[in-house]
DNA sequence: TGGATTGTCTGGTATATACCAGAAGAGAGC
DNA sequence: GCTCTCTTCTGGTATATACCAGACAATCCA
């Protein structure tokens, strides 16, 4: 605009500019996490700008992870990523109360389906069989962290619904039918939320999670239940350890959820 | 949950309803991979729209993983995800071509430095050492797939930066200094792109993608390589094995690249 | 032929304005 | 103490307009 700002002009766009600002606060402890970021229409106010450039830098740092959005309550700082360990078959459950991390979970809706071809061929039961069907919200020190939608057979665990869901499925699962995880299919994908999982996490819709699938074996290798979670991107943060004579994964391909994936690899 | 896909018909948003016809015509597979997508101005002018809402339909495609938009040429159809099994201490470059994947390796910077704070702890070297640094793009079938920014002692490995590094390091490393990978701690999450990162693969800046860490050690448990590669978020899918008895993971925290974390877990 | 120029695509940035809908707090009335 | 409404905050959607800068092809000129 209007040459003469004299103001940090390094050429750099005003909205470039704004996220700078608007960064140091957070990254240098200033702002505490949840803290609340000013407003779309302060910001441009204070810089001024319109609130449209100042929306643009506000959502620059949602992309960069340093803020998230809570429908129309505002901007938040952004919580420290929670660090899962995905290479170890103990449930995130179990991991973050051995961590001393205090997780809540929040049962949604819990069904019984008939499978799909999908869901048949990944949990190697009959087309039309009963499948259980159950989503949870997974939260911690007050605020969302993932969605998990997780499908068991019904003829295998019969019952598994009227247990209480607010526990580890894998630990209720051993403790309850003798079933024990031996091993797990990861998969892990960056998609979008969808309008539902957003909301029930109380975040603006159209933006990005990480999405962690995981078919879990018994130890015949048999698949006995499939989990699907899409985590808050921005506090993920996933960990593993790799080896040389894993030749772990058999790379039959599992179609991921609604993402467009056509043709079979290869 | 099952179906349940939400509104289909009630007064959706004018840019909820563009995303929808845009979506089609790439699921259905009659838009083919990199094909264009039409620009703003023409989906403003055919939906009878502004050009920002035009905007913001296309813009939610590529947070969706069904488009990218490369600089100012236009926008386009996402290719395939790209597998990568991160359980197997295989390096990708081999994992690619045993799977047939044509991958060129194209040479972006490589520097003698000395080790800082950080690189000095997680590569066991005493700090100020010197270490080589050096940038990587990775491309396949035309397209960039990720930036990778490794680390070698320079004192272990002399002369590696002379060798040609169009090729995979792991298999350079071994053939002429004899140090095999044995292990590798990895770690994944979502950040934000910088505006280098952005410009080698030809993005538009600003956008998400899937960092994944990596510190190879050899077959005494020593440290001799950290890689930071950063993916295409809609590209890339990471799959991997996960074992009851795995006890992976030593869980010293090794700090992301440029991600704020100010404390230490715990 | 070959190199420079021009015009027209593209998205990127920025303005200003308007109305809608959810969230939240202040009071009013019970 | 308790609802209930009203006002004001928030972001979400949408308009219309303008100029900038990179990409690119066609054209012009030496």
């Amino acid at each position: 605009m209007t040459g003469a700002s004299s103001h940090t002009d390094h050429s750099q766009s005003r909205f470039q500019q704004i996220v700078d600002a608007l960064r140091h606060p957070i990254v240098d402890g200033t702002l505490p996490e949840k803290a609340a970021l000013p407003s779309e229409r302060t910001v441009a106010e204070q810089h001024g700008v319109s609130r449209m450039t100042a929306r643009r830098a506000l959502e620059a740092l949602e992309t960069e992870g340093l803020a998230y959005s809570e429908g129309r309550r505002g901007r938040f700082v952004s919580p420290r990523r929670v660090r899962y360990n995905i290479s170890e078959m103990v449930s995130f459950v179990a991991d973050a109360q051995t961590a001393g991390r205090e997780l809540e979970i929040v049962l949604i809706e819990a069904v019984t389906i008939p499978a799909d071809a999908v869901l048949s061929r990944i949990l190697a039961v009959a087309e039309g069989d009963a499948l259980y069907a159950y989503q949870r919200l997974f939260r911690t020190g007050g605020h969302a962290l993932f969605v998990e939608t997780e499908y068991v057979s019904a003829n295998r665990f019969p019952g598994l619904l009227q247990c209480d869901l607010g526990q580890s499925t894998t630990q209720l699962i051993e403790r309850d039918f003798g079933t024990v995880a031996a091993t797990g299919d990861i998969s892990i994908r960056m998609r979008a939320m969808s309008d539902d999982e957003a909301h029930l996490m109380g975040l603006a819709p159209n933006r990005a999670g990480l999405e962690l699938e995981q078919v879990i074996r018994d130890s015949a290798g048999a698949p006995f239940c499939l989990g699907r979670q899409i985590w808050r991107g921005e506090l993920a943060e996933f960990t593993a350890r790799a080896m040389v004579n894993a030749r772990a994964l058999d790379d039959q391909p599992h179609r991921s959820g609604k993402n467009r994936d056509p043709v079979p690899e290869d």
